[in-house]
Order: structure tokens, then C-alpha cells, then sequence
RNA sequence: GGGCCCGUGGUCUAGCCGGUUAUGACAUCGCCUUUACACGGCGGGGAUCCUGAGUUCGAAUCUCAGCGGGCCCA
């Protein structure tokens, strides 16, 4: 069979997209395989497939085939994580109307048909990727299968009293008119102002000024000399004129601004804490589009921000506010539309965080790299509040919950009524007080409801079948483990009592070439799909194999995925080379034969371990070492002229060929699925993906193979750069060769260097003398600790020829710090050289050999 | 303000539970068309392993401090 020159990834791979079956990849719920189920993370269908999914994709993909090949029941499932604000945003773009000029039904409608044409152009992405994922097991949130299990998973905690509604201070974006968790928050370095104003008898520091109305209380330090006779008398706010309490709390900081603080009703999450604890009233100035409320006074109706201006300007003319300086600050703002959040109190629905839980959890879990922990147990250790699940968007799963007009009484929904939509259908039940009229729940969950259930529901909860949590793998990007990792832990406590699996995977986040996070406006941006069109996807793979440790962000770079596609042509070229030359038959192998099975075994043996441990760039790396430098430029070198003669060890050779591309291809198939397929058609009678895993062979790795073949090895290559340094063509012949070695066999060095080699024992018959001596610190530091520096300068005085001496009886008595020291020959290493003398030869020396030439 | 990570030839990167001539890729320079591959082979140059102190016989590797960068958060 002639194989073309050059490899075409594009070809070749779409001939395999087309032919692969999904079946290949099924998990099967019958099977006795011990199971590796993915908790794969559900992308957000936007519509494209980003790098940054691309590579946690890899990581799984090269888990997922790695597994299967090692005989587990691997599921690799694919969800969709569909509900959310940006769809509705671009729903109301394509369709030029907003929410509310539409009804609910209507809106979700087209929310869903948008959803479904982005999920079918991000499925087509992911096969020319190769992943395998089991499509078998697919889930789509929004659908009434899935989001009817999220609710059954709202009633489920309900029930056990872990979500409960109430009247709660929650973090509120007035542009997006809805309450959001912690982990939805992010922060902004600004620069405001601190406005120092006379505050009754009293002058304080305040950043928010256009909260006065919503004062509350002012506090100071109870250590703080100048107030403390204050504390607990009353004092007037300024421009409303109510009067409120000065308490004392060992949190205020003497040192910022005047020492006294004022307490709003809330500016700020500790302005929540301060209220809780002190039994505050509520002043609600801020409503819930962000304007003003009545008890703003002339103030009532502005934004905030106009608020802020305003009153700023009023106080200053009025003399109230004396002094302003510039402050930094970090403002909370909305993670989807970066408006600054006001923390509110509404009455929503919460998921109680039980600390300690999540906390054991964690630790049942192996975290790789393991200080990803950390991440999560910092944030579960400064979560004050429970987590608020409600929101008051359309394009999510339904709050399964009515309320009675008449008695005003909640009635959740019983699961066997699910999945239903409270504001379009009443219960089928009435009210325990009799009415049948109901107001049902407008608002809906947190997305984070449905995609913390994701473990729950590929481990098939509530569907019939036997639960299999704990999952095997869950793999993740770091940046949501504060949220993801976070909720699946507790919400796989809550409902299962189960850890939600046995291993946690994080990836980093991917860098444009400009070593920034990859975004559109950076202009860093590359798709993946660009990438493939140019150099396929098994050279896309490479770069995600290769770019950096897992858990590290990585930088996307062309020249790793160019260098990808150069290593698939050189695999290509070794291939090409070996199809005539392989055969399965085996044969008495000849030294370098056992040398190259010896390094192949130690290969695959490194290459288990280090699959074992996720380290994808390391085993890569080994495999792409082997078969560059190892196989292709050393072994076919040597055992050419045995595969194009006709003589003894043709046949080893071709077997040890065989032998190693069979193993070589199966150790490439997790990462490059298209490649490894197309060689191994040509050598198999099924895909490569439904083979084994190599198996080591611990009997073929052997010492003295190796450092016999090492030797030839090295042997040949020193003729081959003599050659090249004399300007001799490589494949001339030499008028002569002697190798004074233990070797036994140089037919593959004749046969390498075209020349005839006679091999002699003993040393030549030229001078020798010692060059150079070289300490082992190994040995000398571990044996004589503290003594090894003066041993070694010992040494040097004494001088080499001296060294060499006393070495030929087998040990050296050096004079040390007052005593006599006795060392062995593994304590040091003497370097000789070979002196011509004036023969007619040139003399080669590698390890103890030498290496005479005859031009 | 806290936590976590990182700082290695021109660029990116491995090693970092102590002892290696400090890994590899890209780039660079020289030589070579040798019946798989010039998207190749052979060889070379190029690193204060961020800085300083400490522990140790010995530190890229451990400790502390500092500087610089990133991320997550308050």
C-alpha cells in the first residue's frame, strides 16, 4: 500500500466525523463495567462554541477515551444550561419588542426557538472537535423533562425546610429589575467622593450621601474617647430632620472619616449586618427600578445617581456638607449589565447554605490541582447570607408555587403535578380554606437551580432508574467553582445525602496570544472553528494538550497547534515508512529490537501513570518524544538496512515495528481520535476507539537492552556527525571501523553507516590519558554531609594524575581537616581521553567505547 | 483589605516532596536533498531559573521578606 506524501488532516477527519456512530459511545445502564460518569458542565447556548470551552472539552475528551480504553463504562453526556438574562436580551433584539409587550407563553417561545438553533449549531462544533460524547444522553434544561426535576428539586427542599421565603435584604440590579446571589456580583475599582458633613451635633463621612433618607442609625467605635458619652442619645439627620439612635459596635473604624458612621437601610452589606444586629428600623429610599421613594422627599422619583448629584449640590449650598475628598472604592455592579447593585429588601425565596456540610463535602472529593479547595472553602466561609434563588425574569424554570387570594396562603406544588407553569395554570387542588382563586408565582429560579441538579440528573435522579452518584469526574473552569462547585455540593447534600463526585477536574482560563483573558473587544478572539479549518482538530487538540499544566490558564497559540500539525505530518512519515514493513509475526530480536521495546514499555508505563494523574501536556509530551526522536530519528535509522535487506533480523524488525505503532496509535487515540484512527484502519479491523489501553510489559523493560542499544545508538550517531563534520555524505562508506566494546553485534551500526565495523574487546592500543575528574555530590553529600566541600578541594589538590593512582587499587586516601578519609570510585568520575600519537586514524569515544576510523 | 496562583534562554513552557550538562516548542545561526518526512535531519549559540535574606554539604526546587503579573473575592 503507498500512502500519500502529505497527511490532510481535513479530509481525513471529515471522512471519520461521517463514518464514527454515536453508538460508539453509549453508556450502558446494564453493563457490569465499573462506571466513569462525567459530570460534564452545560454550556450557556449562545451560538458558539468558545476556545475557553474547547479546552475544558479536551481535558474531558482525553479522560473520556483514556477511560474507555481502560475498560470503564464511561458516560460523557452533553447538557445545555438554557434559561438565562442574555437570551432574553437578544430575544427582544431579533424580534424588536420588549418582555412585557408579549405575553409570558409567547416570549418563552421564542426564547426556547432561539435556544434550539444555537444548540444545533454549537452540536456541530463539538463533533468536528471529535469529542465523544454520548448523545444518548443529552439534556436540555429548558425542556419540560428537565426543568419539571428542577422543580421536583425546589419541592424536595422545601419540604425538608431547606428553602424557605422571606422578607431579606438581597443584592438588586434596578436595570435588569431583578435580585441576584453573591456570585452574580462583581466588583469595579472607582474613585468617588467621601462627603464630610454636619450631622446634628455631630459631623460624619458618608460615600453615599443619597441615602440620608434611608438613615437609620449612626454608629461608633465604643473605644472611641470622643464619642462615648454620645452613644445611645438621639440626633436629627440632616434635610429630613428624623431623629435616630447613636449606638456603639466594635466595627466602626475610628480612623476613617470622622469616626462616626451612618447606617442606611442599605448601602452596603454591613450596613445589612449592623441592622440585624441591632434590631434597626427599615427606610426604604430606593425602589425597585432604582428610583427614589416617597420618603426621599424633593428627591423622590430621581435615579440614585441624579439623587446623589442633587442633594450633594443642596447640602453643599446649605452648608451642611464641609469637605469632600476623593475616595477609591469597589462598586458591586451586575455581572450581566454592569450596572452599580443596590442591596434591597424584597421578599424572595432562599436555599439555606449549611456551612459545615459543604465543607466535609469537599473534602471527600479529590480536588485536582488540590489548592483549588482552597477557593471554595474561602467562599464558603465568608457566605453571610443564604443563597437567594428567586428572580424576576420570564426565561427560566417556574417557581411551582401559588398563593390563595382569599386566605393568602402559599401552596407549593406536589411533585406529581410537575412540570407546570404557576402563572398559567391554577392547581388542580383548592385551597385548604376552600377557594379555588389563585395568584400564582411570577417569579423564577436562579439558573444555578437547574444546572446544580446536573450530577444529580446524568446519574439518572428521578428517572426511573438506580441512582449512580457519586459521579466520577466532575471537570470545571475555576472560575465557577464559587458557584457551581459550590451549589452541586449543596444541593446534592440536600436531596441525596450523596457527595456529588468522586473527583473534581479544573481547568484554566484561555489568554489571547496578547497573554490577556480572550475576549472580543481585546480583538485576542480566535473560535475554534478557525482553528480547525486551518489545521484540523487533532492539531487544535495538541495545543490543548500541550499548552500548559492543567488547572493554569493557558495562551492560545498558533505556533503550538502549527507545531501540532508538524508532528501529525512526521507521524504521517513514519507511517508511510513503516506500512511495508510491519508484520505481526514474531522473531529472535536482535539488541536495538529490544532496546526500542524496552523504551516503548517504560513509555507506556509513564504514559498510564501520568494519564492517571491528568497531567495531559507530560504524557503528550512522552508519547511525542518517543516516536520523534526515539523511534523515527534513532530505531528506523538503525534497522533500515535489516528492513530493506533480505537477511537475519528482517523479521524482528518488522515485528518490532508492528509492535510499536500498534501500541504508538492506541496511546494517541485520546488525543488525537481522527489521526489514530486513519493508521490504524490500515493495521486493525475495528476503530482504535473501541481498543485497550496498552498494557506494560514489565518482562521487555530491561536495563541491559537499554543501555546496550543506548550504545549503539550513541555510536552511530558519533559516525554520523563525523561524517557530517567532515563533509562526508551520510551514507558513504568508511574505509574502516573498529568499536572497542562489550558489543557483540554491530550489523545495524554497519548497516547505518554504510561502512564495514570490525568489533574488538580491550582498549585500543593508543595512550590514554585522564582529562578530567568529577565528583559525584550525590554521593560524596549524602555520605560526608558537611565534610563534602573540603573533599572535594581535597581532591583537586591532590591533582588528577595523583587521583588516578591511587584509584587503580580501588580506593583514595585523601588528607582531610585533620583525618584521613577513605573514598570508593562511586564517589567520583574519571574522565580520560584517547592521544593519537600520530596514527593515520581519527579515534571517536563515546560512554567506555572507542571508536577507531579509517577514512 | 483578604485568599489563591504565577514570575525559568528572544517568546511561550516543563521541572519545583533538594543533588539533572535545567525540558520542550517557536524563533535564530551553520551544515546536509542520506531509497518516511526539507512541515525533515545533524550540529551550534543563547538562561543572574524576579530580587534579597535564611535553612542545608548542596536551592530553580524548602522558609521568610520584597518587587512584578494574573485570578477569585471583601
Amino acid at each position: 500500500m503507498e500512502l500519500p506524501k502529505e497527511y490532510a488532516p481535513g479530509a481525513i477527519e471529515e471522512k471519520w466525523m461521517n463514518t464514527w456512530q454515536d453508538s460508539m459511545y453509549y453508556f450502558d445502564w446494564d453493563s457490569s463495567k465499573p462506571q466513569y460518569i462525567i459530570d460534564t458542565p452545560p454550556p450557556y447556548p449562545t451560538g458558539n462554541f468558545h476556545i475557553g470551552n474547547a479546552l475544558n472539552w479536551c481535558y474531558i475528551d482525553f479522560v473520556a477515551r483514556y477511560k474507555r480504553m481502560r475498560g470503564f463504562n464511561v458516560m460523557f453526556p452533553e447538557g445545555w444550561d438554557c434559561h438565562g438574562l442574555p437570551t432574553e436580551v437578544k430575544v427582544e433584539e431579533i424580534h424588536g419588542i420588549t418582555k412585557s409587550e408579549v405575553s409570558r407563553q409567547d416570549f418563552r417561545r421564542m426564547c426556547v426557538e432561539l435556544t434550539e438553533k444555537n444548540i444545533a449549531s454549537m452540536r456541530k462544533t463539538l463533533r468536528r472537535l471529535a469529542f465523544s460524547i454520548d448523545w444518548s444522553n443529552e439534556y436540555i434544561t429548558m425542556t419540560p423533562e428537565y426543568y419539571g426535576n428542577t422543580q421536583r428539586s425546589f419541592v424536595r427542599m422545601y419540604e425538608k425546610d431547606l428553602i424557605y421565603q422571606q422578607n431579606h435584604p438581597v443584592n438588586w440590579c434596578p436595570r435588569c429589575e431583578t435580585a441576584i446571589a453573591f456570585a452574580e456580583v462583581e466588583y469595579d475599582n472607582r474613585t468617588t467622593f467621601l462627603n464630610y458633613m454636619n450631622f446634628d451635633y455631630l459631623k460624619i463621612a458618608t460615600t453615599r450621601p443619597e441615602l440620608l433618607a434611608a438613615c437609620v442609625a449612626v454608629a461608633v467605635n465604643p473605644e472611641d474617647e470622643r464619642y462615648g458619652d454620645k452613644v445611645g442619645s438621639d440626633v436629627t439627620v440632616p434635610v429630613f430632620g428624623h431623629k435616630v439612635k447613636i449606638i456603639a459596635d466594635k466595627e466602626v473604624d475610628p480612623s476613617f472619616g470622622t469616626g462616626v458612621v451612618m447606617i442606611c437601610t442599605f448601602g452596603d452589606k454591613q450596613d445589612v449586618r449592623w441592622w440585624a444586629e441591632h434590631s434597626l428600623p427599615l427606610r426604604k429610599a430606593i425602589d425597585k427600578t432604582g428610583k427614589m421613594t416617597g420618603i426621599a422627599g424633593k428627591y423622590a422619583g430621581m435615579s440614585s445617581g441624579e439623587c446623589k448629584k442633587a442633594i450633594i449640590e443642596d447640602m453643599k449650598n446649605d452648608g451642611i456638607i464641609y469637605k469632600q475628598e476623593e475616595l477609591p472604592q469597589n462598586v458591586g455592579q451586575c455581572w450581566r449589565c454592569k450596572t452599580p447593585i443596590e442591596i434591597i429588601s424584597e421578599k424572595q425565596w432562599f436555599v439555606k447554605i449549611r456551612h459545615d456540610e459543604i465543607l466535609k463535602t469537599a473534602n471527600e472529593i479529590t480536588w485536582v490541582p488540590d489548592y483549588m479547595k482552597v477557593r471554595l472553602e474561602n467562599w464558603t466561609e465568608t457566605m453571610e447570607w443564604d443563597w437567594c434563588i428567586s428572580r424576576q425574569r420570564i426565561f427560566a424554570t417556574p417557581i411551582p408555587v401559588w398563593y390563595c387570594k382569599k386566605c393568602g396562603k402559599v401552596m407549593v406544588a406536589k411533585e406529581e403535578w410537575l412540570p407546570l407553569d404557576p402563572t398559567a395554570q391554577p392547581p388542580p387542588e383548592p385551597c385548604e380554606c376552600g377557594s379555588t382563586e389563585f395568584k400564582g408565582e411570577p417569579d423564577v429560579l436562579d439558573t444555578w437551580m437547574d444546572s446544580s441538579v446536573s450530577a444529580l440528573n446524568v446519574a439518572g435522579w428521578l428517572k426511573g432508574k438506580e441512582l449512580r452518584l457519586p459521579a466520577q469526574l466532575r471537570p470545571q473552569g475555576y472560575d465557577i467553582i464559587r458557584t457551581w462547585s459550590f451549589y452541586t455540593i449543596l444541593r446534592s447534600k440536600a436531596l441525596t445525602d450523596t457527595r456529588p463526585w468522586d473527583t473534581i477536574l479544573i481547568n484554566g482560563m484561555v489568554l489571547g496570544e496578547d497573554g490577556h483573558k480572550m475576549s472580543k473587544s481585546l480583538n485576542n478572539f480566535v473560535m475554534p472553528e478557525e482553528v480547525v479549518e486551518k489545521y484540523g482538530s487533532d492539531a487544535f487538540r495538541q495545543w490543548a494538550a500541550v499548552g500548559g499544566t492543567t488547572g493554569s490558564d493557558i495562551m492560545f497559540s498558533w505556533k503550538d497547534v502549527v507545531a501540532g500539525s508538524r508532528y501529525l505530518q512526521k507521524l504521517w512519515s513514519i507511517i508511510r515508512f513503516s506500512m511495508p514493513h510491519i508484520s505481526g509475526k514474531p522473531a529472535p530480536l536482535t539488541p536495538i529490537d529490544r532496546w526500542l521495546l524496552s523504551k516503548l514499555n517504560r513509555l507506556v508505563r509513564e504514559a498510564t501513570a501520568k494519564m492517571d494523574a491528568y497531567q495531559f501536556d507530560e504524557t503528550f509530551k512522552a508519547i511525542r518524544g518517543f516516536s520523534w526522536e526515539i523511534l523515527a530519528d534513532n530505531y528506523i535509522e538503525l534497522s533500515k538496512s535489516r528492513l530493506y535487506g533480505d537477511g537475519e533480523g528482517k523479521q524482528a524488525a518488522q515485528y518490532t515495528l508492528f509492535v510499536t505503532i500498534d501500541t504508538l496509535t492506541r496511546l494517541l487515540a485520546p488525543f488525537l481520535p481522527y489521526f489514530s484512527e486513519e493508521v490504524y484502519s490500515y493495521i486493525g479491523n475495528e476503530s482504535v476507539h473501541a481498543q485497550g489501553w496498552p498494557e506494560v510489559d514489565e518482562s521487555l523493560i530491561d536495563e541491559e537492552a537499554e543501555s546496550t542499544g543506548e550504545l549503539i545508538k550513541e555510536i552511530t550517531a558519533s559516525i554520523r556527525r563525523y561524517k557530517s563534520e567532515h563533509g562526508i555524505a551520510l551514507n558513504a562508506p568508511l574505509g574502516g571501523i573498529e568499536i572497542y566494546s562489550s558489543l557483540t553485534d554491530a550489523s545495524d551500526i554497519a548497516g547505518a553507516t554504510n561502512s564495514r565495523i570490525t568489533l574488538k574487546t580491550g582498549k585500543p592500543d593508543f595512550e590514554q590519558a585522564a582529562c578530567g575528574l568529577k565528583p559525584d555530590m550525590k554521593v560524596l553529600g549524602k555520605t560526608y554531609r558537611s565534610k563534602a566541600k573540603a573533599i572535594v578541594d581535597a581532591m583537586k589538590n591532590a591533582g588528577i594524575m595523583e587521583i588516578v593512582r591511587q584509584a587503580e587499587s580501588g580506593s583514595v586516601t585523601l588528607h582531610v581537616d585533620g583525618e584521613d578519609i577513605i573514598l570508593d570510585t562511586t564517589c567520583f568520575t574519571i574522565e580520560k581521553e584517547v592521544l593519537l600519537g600520530g596514527k593515520a586514524v581519527d579515534v571517536l569515544e563515546v560512554e567506555d567505547a572507542v571508536i577507531v576510523i579509517t577514512r
